[in-house]
DNA sequence: AGCTATTTATAAAT
DNA sequence: TATTTATAAATAGCT
């Protein structure tokens, strides 16, 4: 293109042929860099020399990657193969998942009532007796729990009925020697409910709670 | 470039910034073809217009998928990080679905009675209302289509009682002529049931059926 | 690598 | 959008 046309077919001459190419590669970068700033054009450019050696381009902000994705997504089935194969077996599995996500909402809705108006009456009755089976188990177990917080209240009013009553010996038993300890005891018991909910008496005797969580269910 | 000095800045003038990306466009796909040409090279070039609209070149009997696996066994551990940061995507995404398929999973079965003994209450709670909702649904259903059936029923019926009928009338009207019809038409109707329930009797007044879908549903 | 004659590319105008 | 044109940029061959 300087000194004599060229014409465009292969340099013969390696050196020159590489020469060439350096400096045609540079070209072609500069020129991809100056569209990408002048047009806000998106360019990937890939060069290998014969040599073997590589240089890319790619658009500030972007990767190689990004650009191949929206390539894959323009050219639809012919590029595909190669792309896919890398995610294919995280893309069945997120289907199969995706899947049975579906059937398990559906089941959902189904249950709570939802898009049942089509629904064959063999399903309805499935599901009914889904929802009975489901409704016993839960109210037993509501049951169960009551039971269990209604004997926890019943032993904490008897743990309290006893120590008021150790309370009132105290009291009664104490003569001067005992006031303070009397009123030591009194005073504590006053300040009890400062302690909150989880306040540990220091009375030894204190009963444990029937189930470990029991608190937390509550 | 031409008509004075060009500074290499975003092209604010939209319809300008269209010509000049086609033209430049076009320089680079040529330079590309050239230095594929004149220097034995390998080339992949893929342009986004800012359009959305995209160009591509590539060295001739060569695929850019096939510049791209060169791509990629050259950038070694450095681009591989960029296909699995794709990899990731996906991978994160199943991870989200499957949490939401495990918490589905677990909705659906404290609603159907399991693993429900150390549920809190209040969750028990819930859950009850949501099933005696469910239930309520579900019963009105069933209801509203063992309503609809019976009403079928009864239509199907009253057709039979009239077809009877006319079968009956047909056979007493008919004298010595009429034998024959009337024997057909017994026959016939004898052997209506082998028709199976969908069976198309050859009587115009046949009664549609209430629900188109009745039939399906049952 | 740097230089320069020449070809190409291209911005603006049409 | 295509063509024209004046000018900038690229570059082949040389050093």
């Amino acid at each position: 293109m300087a000194r004599g046309k060229m014409e465009i077919k292969r340099i013969e001459n390696s050196s020159n042929r590489q020469v060439t190419y350096s400096k045609r590669r540079n070209g072609i970068i500069k020129k991809a860099k100056e569209i990408t700033v002048l047009c806000d054009a998106q360019v990937s450019l890939v060069i290998f020399a014969s040599s073997g050696k590589m240089h890319e381009f790619c658009s500030p902000s972007t990767q190689v990657v990004d650009i191949l994705d929206r390539y894959h997504k323009h050219c639809g089935s012919s590029g595909k193969k190669l792309w896919d194969a890398k995610h294919e077996d995280l893309s069945h599995e997120l289907e199969r998942i995706k899947k049975e996500n579906d059937s398990m909402q559906i089941q959902l809705r189904h249950l709570k009532g939802h898009d049942i108006t089509s629904l064959p009456l063999k399903e309805l009755m499935a599901t009914e007796e889904a929802l009975d089976t489901g409704l016993d188990g839960i109210r037993e177990k509501q049951s169960e729990l009551v039971k269990m917080i209604k004997r926890n209240a019943k032993m904490l009013e008897d743990e309290n009925r006893e120590l008021t009553f150790t309370l009132q010996k105290m009291a009664m038993e104490g003569g001067d020697d005992g006031k303070d300890m009397t009123n030591g005891y009194i005073h504590q018991a006053g300040n009890a409910r400062n302690y909150g909910h989880h306040n540990q008496m220091p009375f030894a005797f204190r009963v444990q709670p029937m189930q470990p969580n029991l608190q937390e269910r509550m």
